[in-house]
DNA sequence: TCTTTTGAGAGAGCATTGCTCTCCTAAGTG
DNA sequence: CACTTAGGAGAGCAATGCTCTCTCAAAAGA
């Protein structure tokens, strides 16, 4: 019995000291077997992509994806040590994916032109949404699995929001923001600090409408998304458009 | 062959004419058995309510809901023919406890304080949506089965956007509500056809307003629900009613 | 009151899922 | 060249949704 623990424990140490000199050498050797792994890993992650646009969240199972790879189910379990965990990788992906999405179409628009930076930047949101109705699902819907690891998420996620915090603050330095006669409650003075630090010299009565335009146009992106309009409106990329064109007006983003 | 063919025929048209007399008869004789159905159906229902709120709509399985019921798993099947029709279920009965709460918080403000009714109904949207996060996931998050019928939702769906559109109806009719200045383009005519029907009378550039502040209210709901401003605001129901005033005046909504 | 119909629970069974084992081979390492 | 080890194969476990058949008691009809 005790032999047998001594041995276990034994077996732990040597395989933790193997872990230790792997990860010291790392970045270092690039082997053929690391190089494989990485190529079967994007491929698991590519191929559950795909299927996560036809199927959907709930019908992504790793055993159709290790089918599809001509893998038994089992082997996929090297590669990623649960579904969940599949699922956190997708996630930060789309989180990736929408963030550059939005990054782009809103360098598309003139430096100056904060009104069209802002419009521009809704559209990117809007339109990669629709294209990629079910990514967006899983990274802007209802949280799907049991509780998926926010902490590796944050990088990823706050991409859009720095794109919008950055439109604020160049409007606001440039003059081009009507600031709103009511002020926030002084409650809220705190809960404006991480925002505060995106936009900085930008008063918190702005902050706080920007927060709101914000909301207001992914509340519309999810309502589309998700088929709330279905049968009513017909010209949604138009609507989301004026939307948005009044939510700038909320904001004191001049014409 | 034929014989047995024609036997299973015989067996269904004897099924039917079963079924017809049963439904013809159904609304006059409350027997017994019908009662004790529909005990156990709103047992059933309960049950799943139940699970639903702690487990998710991905853990809900109609297995443990039979277990839970002293029932075995293939008994539930008479009650529900499929998993989704259980869902089905909670979806209308979600919605309809939705916009309940909100008729209710709505009813409660001064009939000629349309500020007043429009906070009221927010924050009964938003204070149901908290106290009964994954219902309301279910409701208004992204759609979780293959696609669950929508035909039977709508009666029920549209309960909230109805206690709205009273609201910019009775606004407006009162002269409380300040027309913008910016029209909305003339290709979103038609599809202002099915909220004209709600709100006779009210031009569309208010309307497409309301609809902003709508998405704008679900937006934030979906935002604080689904854990988008965990760590961040902290004082959620005050900005949250901030948010709302500012939408309020987008709306011209009169202070 | 007695026979017949029928609604509905029990239980076995099927295909599928996530995940854990143990084996075993071939690629990389000293 | 010996040997370590990453990683694929396969069986297996528990759970799921759903479909059968069997059976019995309650309701319906005479």
């Amino acid at each position: 019995m005790l032999s047998q623990k001594s041995t276990i424990r034994q077996e732990r140490c040597s395989r933790l000291l193997a872990a230790l000199w792997y990860c010291a050498h790392m970045t270092a050797s690039r082997t053929a077997r690391e190089r494989v792994r990485a190529e079967l890993t994007r491929e698991i992650t590519d191929i559950a992509r795909r299927r996560l646009a036809t199927e959907g969240a709930g019908g992504l199972s790793l055993r159709a994806v290790a089918r599809e790879m001509g893998m038994v189910s089992s082997a996929i379990y090297r590669y990623f040590p649960s579904r969940d965990d599949l699922l956190t990788t997708l996630i930060i992906d789309g989180y990736n994916a929408l963030g550059e999405a939005v990054e782009q179409a809103e360098a598309a628009a003139p430096r100056a032109d904060h009104l069209g930076r802002w419009l521009a930047a809704c559209h990117g949101v809007r339109d990669w949404a629709v294209a990629h109705p079910h990514e967006y699902a899983l990274i802007y819907g209802s949280p799907v699995p049991g509780y998926q690891a926010p902490q590796d998420t944050i990088p990823a996620r706050v991409r859009d929001l720095t794109v919008l915090a950055g439109i604020i603050r160049d409007a606001w330095q440039a003059g081009a923001v009507r600031a709103p006669e009511t002020e926030a409650p002084e409650e809220l003075e705190p809960d404006a600090a991480a925002l505060r630090e995106l936009m900085p010299g930008v008063p918190d009565a702005v902050i706080w409408r920007a927060v709101t335009a914000w909301t207001a146009m992914y509340g519309w992106v999810n309502f589309e998304v998700f088929g709330q309009f279905d049968n009513t409106i017909e010209h949604r990329r138009t609507a989301f458009g004026h939307s948005m064109l009044t939510m700038a007006e909320t904001m004191g983003l001049a014409q």
